[in-house]
DNA sequence: TTTGCTTTTTGATCTAGGTCAATGGATGGG
DNA sequence: CCCATCCATTGACCTAGATCAAAAAGCAAA
């Protein structure tokens, strides 16, 4: 499980024996079943978590209870509710596994810690969260200028195998259309071949 | 102008005058006037900037050759194109002044050598960066789940100032709602009080 | 297998908001 | 001060995608 993301750490940076040690020392691992919740809307979020096995969601749930995915997080990503946890105040999102999953969970000590001892780490974190807001950007460029068919199409290229991991309903939910709507694209995209 | 952003600055951490020459040595102030470019599409972003005074917006044009604004930046804001200028390569959006402005440049050395010395400016940066990630997931949200009426009243609640100061097509357009919609909301609201 | 979900598909209808077009202010450059 | 251009408003109409309703598949537990 740490392998995983050693494998993802030494992507960006050289990690040596006793950074890892330092590194298994701070991350708790954690199992999570499909279903498992992480995160309730209103707690305080404590961790951000990397996944090594399996696909967590971060979603909320609007006033009139519609559930609105805002991010996929399979194998090698990171997720939490702020970029980052900081401040402690709560959370205005949900997570949640959707498949089993394996997870570590890292708390702000254990990330301050990371990013004073390893400068690798401190530069794969900035990095990260630079690619994190071009997408978030990007998503919301989307939204103002795509329709539903150009965003269904744009994620099945972008997220090809989340896209095929995840029921539809969900990726309707992430793209802001309803299932339906998904169903008639696909239909459609279907007899056109 | 330094001024304004040593005020900034002092919001967050305390600015020693060692601190501040050192600051003044970085950045580099531009005057704008209204309409001046910042950054084109396709160019690499080689600065951030810092608004002293006036206001900055960015932007992409579709492929239909409309305009779609992606932020707003007024005083004590920063804007580049990556939050944080990051890797080379070329950017997607433009930024230009919509009022006469002046602002602070800062390169991506600069950045990161007031990172290295002032631990505080870190600081600010990454919760900054946590700020702008929380309210960028509100914007995705907010366009997944709300209503043009509902999004445009809470971006009159949220940046007042901002929706005083800026044309009305121009906020339609950060909306991703057409001008006309603006303004029968507008009709309609003024007629219910 | 059967029973009972949860998902997906399909059809019929409805509506928020877009598009097109025309008018009347603003406004700023010369 | 005047002209040209850009902006906001209003009306008529239209379309993408939502909503509602109901089959049909899948799938999982027992």
């Amino acid at each position: 499980m740490f392998e995983v993301l050693r494998a993802y750490f030494e992507n960006s940076f050289p990690v040596t024996e006793e950074s890892f040690a330092l590194i298994k020392s701070i991350l708790v691992p954690k199992t999570m079943t499909k279903g498992d919740i992480l995160l309730r809307e209103g707690e305080v979020a404590k961790y951000g978590a990397f996944v090594a096995k399996g696909m967590l969601r971060s979603y909320v749930i609007d006033n009139k209870g519609k559930e609105h995915i805002i991010q996929f997080a399979p194998e090698n990503w990171w997720i939490s509710d702020k970029t980052g946890l900081t401040d402690g105040s709560p959370s205005t999102f949900f997570i949640d596994a959707i498949e089993d999953s394996e997870i570590l969970l890292i708390d702000m000590k254990g990330h301050l810690t990371l990013i004073e001892k390893l400068p690798g780490y401190a530069a794969s974190f900035r990095t990260g969260i630079q690619k994190r807001t071009a997408a978030k950007d990007q998503r919301i460029v989307a939204s103002l200028t795509e329709t539903a068919k150009e965003r269904y199409n744009d994620f099945l290229k972008t997220y090809p195998t989340i896209a095929q991991r995840v029921p539809q309903h969900m990726l309707a939910s992430y793209l802001g259309i309803t299932p339906e709507t998904v169903s008639r694209i696909r239909k459609q995209a279907s007899r056109k071949k």
